[in-house]
RNA sequence: UCCUCGGUAGCUCAAUGGCAGAGCAUGCGGCUGUUAACCGCAGGGUUGUAGGUUCGAGUCCUACCCGGGGAGCCA
């Protein structure tokens, strides 16, 4: 492709040569006859400086007039600066300006969650989003390359659904030519139908939740990755996900250092990660879950949220202190701090808060429960990678899932945990083979037996152990890319409380 | 649905029950190498809504509305 135009990307193969970029204006500096503006075009950020003696009036003016946002055009001499960010800047001759923008809502300050997500389709625009979609992009490169290259096929499972596959989730009803349907929930059985044609398969796509959750780890509508392979047992199973994971971290570190650095994750805990994970059983799970170091760990935590809560308090009554004596360049810095102090108070009021209840869960877990959120964020605190918890409660889990032969109580199903705290991000096991087995179960559950008679169909024909996995895609980047909320991870988020933009 | 925290200028936040403020953004002025540039001036408010207590309410009480993150559920 011809282009009459250099991307900021490709600054530094046009050294010493007059290039045109084309971008909007991400930020200015002013001084007298000198305008440095900060030019952003999709690859990237650089500064083009532009002199009143050096361009003609009408170039100048552009400038003068150009506000944040607004659309450019600048030709100029690419210059070597180890100054600026990229390493070059533009030496403007010639400003066009395209369209002026005003009133731009996101200003370069701190700005509430709340108003950027209503301002999404602007926000995007932002460092953080960019480096965040940039990331997205390159794990679902991964996965596909992943898949691909062990001769996966990746076919897609229906959006529209007659039943809940699960019957457990509340799913989003929708009107079907009169008849009910429901938005999916898994592509999990259709994949096994699936798998039964190709050997192995990946459905990658949407898939809804009704469920009224919110939290910084949910959202209404998000993107699952769903391999199935036949002849696959749970071992094999927990092989591909530790390898689609661990790629994952690998070409996120080869790939996105400058999307990580901009996010400010620390590299450093991706490359811990990128070890063997460790496999841990249920019964042991809950073992840890209640031992004396998990106790100790949780004491020491809580006891640290109180000594930096009394660190806080004291750094604040000193800023109180020396306020009224400060110059107004310190009085700014002090305001900073005294915002930062009272958001770290939060935290340590929420941990505070939340360090005694998990104590007490943790305590009054028994074996033959699910694990909860807390629980699993206990168990993970004590790994650096994430890891495979295998072997759940039957009574706990999804009714197409095989028994343990060794103990009929136990499914034979894994989810794996990713560290820091970001919990869940893959959920999968070895499906029942049996076919009365089946049946039996979907009564148990109180399951329409009609909706699952093509399911049932794959243990009528030539039915083979199979297992597979669902992998959570805005999880997976909250964690590689040390986020806080998925809805950071989608370019726009479906929420409980948000359907717009 | 429950628990918990919050709602003050366009944005981020201050304000012992006692004159509603700062920074950023915007406008104007200054400054020829700035890195969220800086300096000066100006405009900008029904303190979420409705009641109540009080001489006096942003602040205390009650109800409601909206939002944050946590539980349940899950990826």
């Amino acid at each position: 492709m011809q282009h009459d135009f250099v991307y900021i990307r490709d600054l530094a193969s046009h050294d010493g040569q007059i290039v045109t970029l084309k971008g909007w204006l991400y930020n200015k500096r002013s001084s007298k006859g000198l305008h440095f503006l900060i030019l952003r075009d999709g690859t990237g950020l650089a500064q083009c400086v532009i002199t009143e003696q050096e361009v003609g009036t009408v170039s100048w003016a552009a400038a003068e007039d150009a506000t944040q946002e607004s659309s450019l055009v600048l030709k100029g001499l690419v210059r070597k600066d180890d100054r600026q960010i990229g390493g070059y800047e533009l030496v403007v001759h010639e400003a066009v300006l395209m369209q002026r923008a005003e009133g731009y809502p996101i200003t370069p300050k701190d700005h509430g969650i709340e108003f950027l997500m209503d301002q999404r389709h602007l926000w995007l625009r932002s460092q953080r989003p960019w480096a965040t979609m940039r990331l997205r992009n390159n794990i679902i490169m991964s996965i596909h390359h992943y898949f691909q290259e062990q001769g996966f096929i990746q076919m897609d499972a229906p959006i529209f659904t007659g039943n809940a596959v699960e019957g457990t989730s509340t799913l989003f009803e929708v009107d079907y030519f009169d008849e009910k349907a429901y938005l999916t929930q898994s592509g999990q059985l259709y994949g096994e139908a699936m798998a039964m044609a190709l050997g192995k398969i990946y459905t990658f796509g949407p898939t809804f939740r009704a469920e009224k959750s919110k939290t910084r780890r949910h959202l209404t509508e998000f993107w699952m990755i769903e391999p199935e392979m036949a002849f696959y047992d749970l071992a094999m199973n927990m092989d591909m996900a530790e390898g689609l994971l661990r790629r994952i971290l690998r070409d996120a570190r080869t790939n996105c250092g400058t999307e990580l650095d901009i996010l400010g994750r620390d590299v450093a805990l991706l490359e811990k990660a990128d070890a063997p994970f460790p496999r841990i059983h249920y019964s042991d799970a809950v073992d840890l879950l209640k031992s004396n170091k998990s106790m100790e760990m949780l004491d020491g935590e809580l006891e640290a949220a109180f000594d930096e809560e009394k660190n806080l308090r004291s750094e604040l009554a000193e800023i109180k202190k020396n306020y009224g004596s400060a110059k107004k360049w310190e009085k700014k810095k002090f305001d900073a701090r005294e915002i930062e102090i009272n958001q770290l108070l939060e935290d340590c009021a929420e941990r505070q808060r939340n360090l005694p209840k998990w104590k007490a869960s943790a305590i009054a877990f028994e074996w033959g429960n699910d694990l909860g959120g807390s629980d699993e964020t206990v168990l993970t605190k004590h790994f650096d990678t994430p890891i495979m918890v295998h072997r759940y409660p039957a009574a706990v889990k999804a009714f197409y899932m095989k028994r343990d032969p060794e103990d009929d109580r136990l499914a034979l199903g894994v989810d794996v945990l990713a560290p820091e705290g970001y919990g869940e991000i893959i959920g999968g096991g070895e499906r029942a083979t049996d076919l009365q087995f089946l049946l039996d179960q979907i009564r148990a559950h109180g399951l329409p037996e009609s909706a699952f008679s093509w399911y049932l169909d794959l243990r009528r024909f030539g039915s083979v152990p199979h297992s597979g996995f669902g992998l959570g895609l805005e999880r997976t980047i909250c964690w590689v890319g040390g986020l806080k909320h998925v809805r950071e991870a989608i370019p726009f988020a479906r929420l409980m409380s948000r359907l717009s933009p």
